[in-house]
DNA sequence: ACATACATGTAAATGGTTACATGATTGT
DNA sequence: ACAATCATGTAACCATTTACATGTATGT
């Protein structure tokens, strides 16, 4: 149900076709949000039967760009006023409560990999604050701002996992688990 | 696909019957994972007929309880084994991203929201932390451990983020966003 | 007697992934 | 010429939710 709001909100922003809808979310809000083109195609031919978003410009290669229309932000708007509830499934952390059947080094070198991927995000993620370019002239800036914020989340988020599997892995290792 | 191993996991640890498995992912491992019955019977059925899980017992009330079975265990080590990629969809988060298109009061709003939620999950799973019963005499305790460190890592995570709404929300009310 | 909790199962619908299928443009 | 990338669309499949459907045991 919130692939059609990531693309509003991506809308919302900026017209673009669904390829590039693909790429924006791989790019910018990859650790929150993802999509398969086919999901894309599908959604956006919907979004378009529902009138919220609407075709914008054709270009080469069958090229198809889409709008956002009114009833789209109003959609988008009053989506941010429902309060999510249920929060996301981990299937990273679910492995750790079978983690008591492997040996000690084996549930060890498991917290290792997961900090090293931790570790991963995290460089990734940091870099994309160091690279963001400033925003362009002409808007100003308040998305990029929230852009930026939610980015910190996804900093914060991995930076305490990372230090959580660390201490795991030294706790397994010494025997205090 | 990770319902099976949710499921085999929890079986590893005791044998349970359908309605059993639903409670106890709401009771222990709801922050990671959690099953709606429809989901469990068909996947226990799909257990059953893989060779994973085998019946117990049966109870009054048509109760079926399911037991894993060695092939089932080493399915699951199998499983841990296998590093898992793609990290959670995360709506909550998500919102952010649009959250530009409202005005300041309404955005620092949504992050109240957002911190009250965090609030709210963090008291509860320090509480069971608490509240958690010395393991059974009769088992090492070793699956236990595993199941403190899991939730410890439900914890971080919470207070993470929830010292990042309350920043963020804060920053916005300033008109630092 | 009645409410509540126990207990299972299935069908329809939803949301998404993966694979199949096609073809145009650009850069080397 | 050829490879890479741009660009779309659909069909089959998969996992899961929600709703429908049923019935039993226990506690008050």
């Amino acid at each position: 149900m919130s692939l059609r709001f990531a693309i509003l909100g991506s809308l919302a922003v900026q017209p673009a076709s669904g390829y590039d809808l693909v790429k924006r979310f791989d790019k910018t809000l990859n650790f929150v949000w993802w999509a398969s083109h086919g999901a894309v195609y599908t959604e956006l031919g919907k979004l378009q039967a529902d009138g919220f978003v609407e075709p914008h410009e054709t270009g080469p290669r069958g090229r198809q760009s889409f709008a956002i229309s009114d009833a789209g932000q109003d959609a988008l708007r009053e989506w941010l006023r429902t309060p999510a509830v249920r929060h996301a499934r981990d299937d990273l952390i679910l492995r750790v409560f079978s983690l008591w059947l492997l040996d000690d080094d084996a549930a060890a070198a498991y917290l290792d990999d997961l900090a090293t991927e931790f570790r991963g995000r995290l460089a990734e993620y940091e870099s994309r604050v160091r690279d963001e370019p400033a925003p362009d002239s002409g808007t100003d800036g308040r998305a990029h701002a929230f852009d930026q914020l939610a980015l910190s989340a996804g900093i914060a988020h991995e930076r305490t996992m990372l230090a959580w599997a660390e201490d795991a892995a030294r706790q397994v290792r010494a025997g205090e688990d």
